[in-house]
RNA sequence: GCGGUCGUCGCCAAGCGGUUAAGGCACCUGGUUGUGGUCCAGGCAUACGGGGGUUCGAUUCCCCUCGAUCGCCCCA
């Protein structure tokens, strides 16, 4: 048993009992992607680990422990952590500003992150992810969360709360850093070895520490206070209200959080996930954001942009499998150049059908058929052959018929 | 990277120091000269994730390792 390969840790196989549940679900996250007229594209799986470093974030856990890198003839390589970076650079360089803005992208595809694997978290997992491309108005925030509303509520998925945020611009960024440093200063001491390291670090994801001695510095009324009444740049604060006042219209319910921050260091102004309490600790379904600097940070021109990307793992959790489609037809045959011939011409009307390979008896053979669930079965054997006529059942009903099918050179070749 | 739990056939699952390692489902083969799955008979783990140790003896005890799972970290 030692030489069998098992696969890498921290990965899955689809087999056939889920495939078809897992073609669903991108089938249709992609019809309502396509719908509001987004459109695909597709990047490599890995990059120059470049773009990651700059485009992720150099401080980000991502990019500090999480990167799969290679090197190959002196370059470095990652396979993708995420898709916005690979998806920007290639809107770049594929200069496709110039087909005009705004662009409506969207992506699927494996992703890659040494992680600890555990529920919901995979290291190879995947993401459908879309872009909107050139636009920073209330209205662009807007269409791509209604979007993703879109897409979980065409799965099915509707018992989620989505929490929105925003984080400011840039410039302020380090102003409210410093802001709450100040504030927390004083409680530096009784804090967790945790959040004196997010201190100096991260000083924000403090506020999301799970240690009750932490969380009573965080949830008193003067960090409250700090966090609701920081003042971000007027424009920020003010598309902020417009983007609520728009998914209220619209009936998305959400609630604004405050703490909530993300990991990735292109996020700028509007945030947001889509979160379920239905999977343990990787909650979150859907996570999103503007990223306003990421396009020039890559070379390309000033371009404000928001994406988001969800989880396809996870929301396979959350939907219903559909069964997969019926057979609609057995042949059971001994006659197999013939059956082949009739097989085709049922596939061209778009039947699933399959032909009994096994040359056993047509009683085994009837036997398989209705193991297969098969919704009629046809017989082709040597009468069949001479007469052209086909007895079928419906395997449903009952009932049995036959239908004429003129059989190629069926008198010249029988066996 | 850190902690807890777990690992017996494709799936569910008994056994918990000495068993031919139950059983069920699934699957395969045959019983039926060409009309159906539910019937009957049989098959299906030289082996209990892998390696090492303790023991006269280990699936049952110990260690390591691999994997799963839950949580931390972090994220989709």
């Amino acid at each position: 048993m030692s030489q069998k390969i098992q696969r890498p840790k921290g990965t899955q196989d689809v087999t056939p009992e889920l495939s078809h549940a897992w073609k669903h679900l991108q089938d249709v996250a992609i019809h309502t992607l396509e719908l509001a007229n987004y459109k695909a594209i597709h990047t490599p799986i890995f990059e120059a680990t470049s773009l990651f470093a700059r485009g992720v974030g150099e401080s980000t856990d991502i990019v500090n422990k999480e990167m799969y890198s290679f090197e190959k003839s002196d370059r470095s390589l990652t396979l993708r952590p995420e898709g916005t970076a690979g998806v920007v650079r290639a809107f770049v360089e594929n200069k496709l500003s110039q087909h005009g803005l705004p662009q409506r992208l969207y992506y699927i595809g494996a992703m890659f992150r040494y992680e600890r694997p555990q529920e919901g978290r995979q290291r190879q997992f995947h993401q459908i992810g879309a872009e909107l491309i050139g636009l920073d108005t209330p209205a662009a925030d807007a269409e791509s969360i209604l979007l993703a509303w879109q897409v979980l509520k065409a799965l099915g998925i509707s018992d989620l709360r989505l929490e929105l945020n925003t984080v400011g611009d840039p410039d302020d960024r380090p102003r409210f850093r410093e802001a709450l440093q100040a504030l927390l200063k004083p409680h530096f001491e009784t804090l967790c070895a945790d959040c004196q390291r997010r201190f100096e670090q991260n000083p924000i994801r403090m506020l999301d520490c799970k240690v009750p001695t932490c969380q009573t510095i965080y949830t008193s009324d003067a960090v409250e206070d700090f966090l609701q009444n920081f003042a971000w740049s007027p424009e920020a604060s003010e598309a902020f209200e417009q983007l609520c006042h728009i998914l209220s219209v619209n009936g998305v319910p959400f609630t604004v959080n405050r703490r909530m921050v993300r990991g990735l260091d292109y996020y700028s102004r509007t945030v947001f996930e889509f979160i379920t309490d239905k999977l343990g600790a990787q909650g979150t379904v859907c996570g999103g954001g503007r990223y306003n600097g990421l396009i020039e940070e890559l070379g390309g021109a000033s371009t404000p942009a928001i994406g988001w990307a969800m989880g396809v793992e996870r929301l396979f959790k959350l939907i219903e499998h559909p069964e997969a489609p019926a057979l609609d037809a057995y042949i059971v045959t001994d006659c197999h150049a013939e059956a082949f011939a009739f097989a085709e011409h049922l596939r061209e009307q778009g039947l699933k059908v399959e032909v009994d390979l096994s040359g056993r008896n047509f009683g085994k053979q009837l036997q398989a058929a209705g193991k297969r669930s098969a919704r009629h079965v046809y017989t082709i054997g040597s009468q069949e052959l001479e007469s052209g006529v086909i007895p079928f059942k419906n395997f449903e009903t009952g009932e049995s018929s036959s239908l004429n099918f003129h059989f190629p050179n069926a008198l010249t070749h029988r066996k």
